[in-house]
DNA sequence: ACTTTTCATGTCATATTTGACATATTAAAG
DNA sequence: CTTTAATATGTCAAATATGACATGAAAAGT
């Protein structure tokens, strides 16, 4: 429910760095989303960096291309176990992980 | 069932550090495997330094006993999405996550 | 322009994950 | 040793995630 809330914002303009949110979120779930940001714009990141399409990463892990979408748009209805491999797949490492999740700013600040 | 495979590796009293894991495993599922083993580690590890027990860390994120255990446990039946709730609500940040991730010496050299 | 490729978004049947529950095993305390 | 608390393990119906598919919108190419 606060998950799509949240994009619902995004979608009229917010345009939300890493996790500007307020709203009757605690803590735990902000942290939540903002890992689960994280990894989705990896995704996007370095598949563009590599040159694929969201259909060629689908078929390497053997899902597919609405999937990928979903994953890059940030959509609740994906599991961070998917991302995960995606990421994998995308020749990026568990170390690489650690620093995208070690190297990012406070939230608001 | 591969993961299946690895557990019953374990049951026989491999005592497998990170992920000694030969036996058809890509690259990508060992990783992916190795992230869900050190993540379940350190919510065992965690909570025991809280002294927490299971039931208490279940109602704190809405679960139960038995799912704790599984997790700890590293079933394959649980997703990554609850595991990374239950560390945050240990107190564990993102950034210490990154660190848990980027910290891992290599599975077999 | 238009044609083609890539991406976004919705739906849906199937698969997987879930909390709850029962019960066994182990550990701690008395 | 006995009792009690904590953890492990199995099962199962309900909830959630999944790939497949359709179709629309945007981008890229010609």
């Amino acid at each position: 429910m606060d998950k799509k809330k949240r994009k619902k914002l995004e979608d009229k303009g917010f345009t939300i760095g890493s996790t500007t949110d307020f709203l009757g979120l605690t803590p735990e779930e902000e942290a939540y989303i903002d890992i689960r940001l994280d990894i989705s714009s990896l995704v996007k990141k370095q598949r563009k960096k590599l040159k694929w399409t969201q259909d060629q990463l689908a078929k390497v892990i053997g899902s597919s291309q609405s999937r990928i979408a979903k994953i890059e748009a940030g959509d609740p209805s994906t599991s961070l176990d998917l991302m995960i491999k995606a990421l994998l797949h995308l020749g990026i490492s568990k170390q690489e992980i650690g620093k995208l999740l070690e190297n990012t700013l406070e939230p608001v600040l």
